[in-house]
DNA sequence: AAAACATTTCGTCATGTGGTCAAATGGCGA
DNA sequence: TCGCCATTTGACCACATGACGAAATGTTTT
């Protein structure tokens, strides 16, 4: 039940639940999630952590880069059904049409040069 | 989608979910739901009106009395989803074995019986 | 009309949350 | 080993949230 309470606050986030949206079918390099978000490393770090935390994410470290999933088999199936139907939800949305072509671009470029692109010089 | 964030918004909080859990299945009463949370009144109005503006419960006046309950048709149907499966976990939780007995006693009682209580003489 | 009463609204407080920047961490390449 | 680089952690800020008690609202009863 703590574990329910904890996805719920988890997901009550629009930019965590565009990450998630986002990591359905791939996994993702937190660049790559900064790059979807517009928002800045730290912040973006934050947020995963706390998908991760509620165990709605996984996160997998390949040298300097850390990739981010949602887990093919969920400990606790019930919490996998809730994000189930919130990523329904987000599909159904029209509102994703922005977001799908905006994913495709960031899926197309490198980490390289997504990283570079952040960097401030 | 914005809609969307309002119902994860609504659903992230213990409380809240322990009302809604409480309205499946009947049509309940302000007074039941405070009793039941045990929280101050003004608090479950407050609760109960962000669960009313994310559409996740309807509400009904009947004289000084006003009842709450999980509406029988959604009009966005994704969002039906989610409280679906929230209720589903929480009715497979072991840790709401408490509360059934508490709702089941809670029932038992009128509803003038309740708000005598709660009065403060 | 007045009193009683259930609920909501308002004011207030403590705490939580989401964001940033700066510094720390840890892996890789030179 | 030294520096570069992707990511995380920490310090901090503005604002949102959840709680309460007191006052307002609106309905029934006397």
């Amino acid at each position: 039940m703590k574990d329910l309470v904890k996805a719920t606050k988890a997901l009550a986030d629009e930019n965590r639940l565009r990450a998630l949206w986002m990591l359905q079918e791939r996994e993702v390099c937190v660049c790559q999630i900064v790059e979807f978000l517009n928002l800045a490393p730290s912040t973006v770090s934050k947020h995963m952590t706390v998908l991760k935390n509620a165990a709605l994410v996984e996160a997998r470290k390949e040298g300097r880069w850390m990739y981010y999933r949602i887990p093919e088999t969920f400990e606790d199936s019930e919490i996998a059904q809730v994000l189930g139907a919130v990523l329904d939800a987000m599909n159904k949305s029209k509102s994703y049409m922005e977001d799908t072509k905006r994913l495709k671009k960031i899926l197309k470029c490198s980490k390289e040069e997504l990283c570079k692109k952040q960097s401030p010089n």
